[in-house]
DNA sequence: ACGAAATAGCTCAAATCTGCGATAATTAGT
DNA sequence: ACTAATTATCGCAGATTTGAGCTATTTCGT
């Protein structure tokens, strides 16, 4: 296998190139609300991120970083945008590929998580990530029971309720939510008791 | 301005890192179906596109491929997805940021067009890139009346109405459609003769 | 047994959406 | 004037959605 020249007789790394980075908005629900994990350095706070490393993927970067920067592991990234503005990152060229991960709050009980709506001033661009982060997410929502399964295989209405209305950052009328998702799940044979009352019925998902 | 190096005393530059291109398709609707622009490469088609300049935002990236490549000028580039498998380009590791370009057939009409459902077999991942830039064009014609503005400032129903078929790919009921869209609009003073029977009214965007 | 709380879901009225037939107005051609 | 074609839109019936009241069932605690 010869190293590609091109016409000039120059390598593909003879050219200027950006450094490429992976910065991750890694949502959960927790107690209710929509959470964000952030990572302190120095006295800033901003997202997990790193640079990607030779020959890796931008989803295998973002894995790494979220494991070594703030204990994570084991989820599904979702690219977002570019962020590609040539002076965002004084320490030179430096483009960055915004990603989201939404995972079960048990899976990054390690990460320090903060509240959507009580997030300021994150480093860099990180802000503007983490807001169109949230809006991905949401949509996501909107269109489908459980999309990015944070509550597992199987679940109660109510649990899926309040999942739903936890992203969305607004109460979801009851009913008219039942009736939407129930063209998407299937009942189990299970129930699942709460402190009291009657048990409630366990769904999961459809077949696609 | 001292230039950055690491704790290792690196420059960013000394870390591998991979060749950054963009690929953009190009979108415009030309009797009455949705069409790309592509280029000939030897024997195969392929999407334009280019290689990152120094400091260059991927933006400017684009509308350079685009003036280079296929003259076309002066559009609105819109990022949709990282291509980062490190083996997708044989000359070594590239990764590409795939755009979406949508605009009047007019401004590009030195193009080589072809409609999408015509498209087969282009190189690299970009029957992908195609692929995901109608379905995201799609979207964005289904929540708004004309997003990118392929109809100029006014325009009548029957020219939006032919505009969303075309790129639905399929007819849209025309009362249902009328329907949907006075929302968004408003009328002008004007009406626009077509060849026969009664002039129509010309409307134009509703502010935001 | 009774009361309280939780689940499930039915029913209803009102609102909204959809597809389409019908009508009125406007233009060009004969 | 009449015919044909185009635009605009109203009204209608039927379908669908929404919000919420209400009832039945199940569990726990007294």
């Amino acid at each position: 296998m010869t190293t590609y020249r091109d016409t000039s007789h120059k390598l593909l790394t003879d050219y200027p190139r950006p450094s490429v980075a992976v910065d991750t908005a890694v949502l959960t629900v927790g107690d209710g609300v929509l959470c964000v994990a952030l990572v302190q350095k120095e006295k800033s706070r901003r997202l997990p991120g790193t640079f990607v490393h030779e020959r890796e993927t931008l989803a295998d970067a973002v894995l790494r970083s979220l494991h070594d920067k703030a204990h994570i592991m084991g989820l599904r990234p979702r690219q977002l945008q570019v962020f590609d503005a040539p002076n965002r990152d004084t320490r030179g060229w430096v483009i960055s590929v915004a990603h989201l991960v939404a995972a079960p709050q048990a899976s990054i009980s390690q990460a320090e998580l903060t509240p959507v709506s009580e997030v300021r001033d994150l480093d860099y661009d990180h802000d503007l990530i983490l807001k169109l982060a949230v809006s991905t997410l949401r949509a996501s929502y909107r269109a489908s029971a459980d999309p990015e399964h944070l509550l597992g295989p199987e679940f109660t209405l109510l649990e899926l309720l309040r999942l739903h209305s936890a992203i969305a950052g607004e109460p979801l009328g009851k009913d008219t939510f039942r009736r939407h998702m129930l063209g998407q799940l299937v009942e189990t044979d299970a129930y699942r008791p709460g402190l009291v009352g009657k048990p409630a019925k366990v769904f999961r998902h459809a077949a696609a």
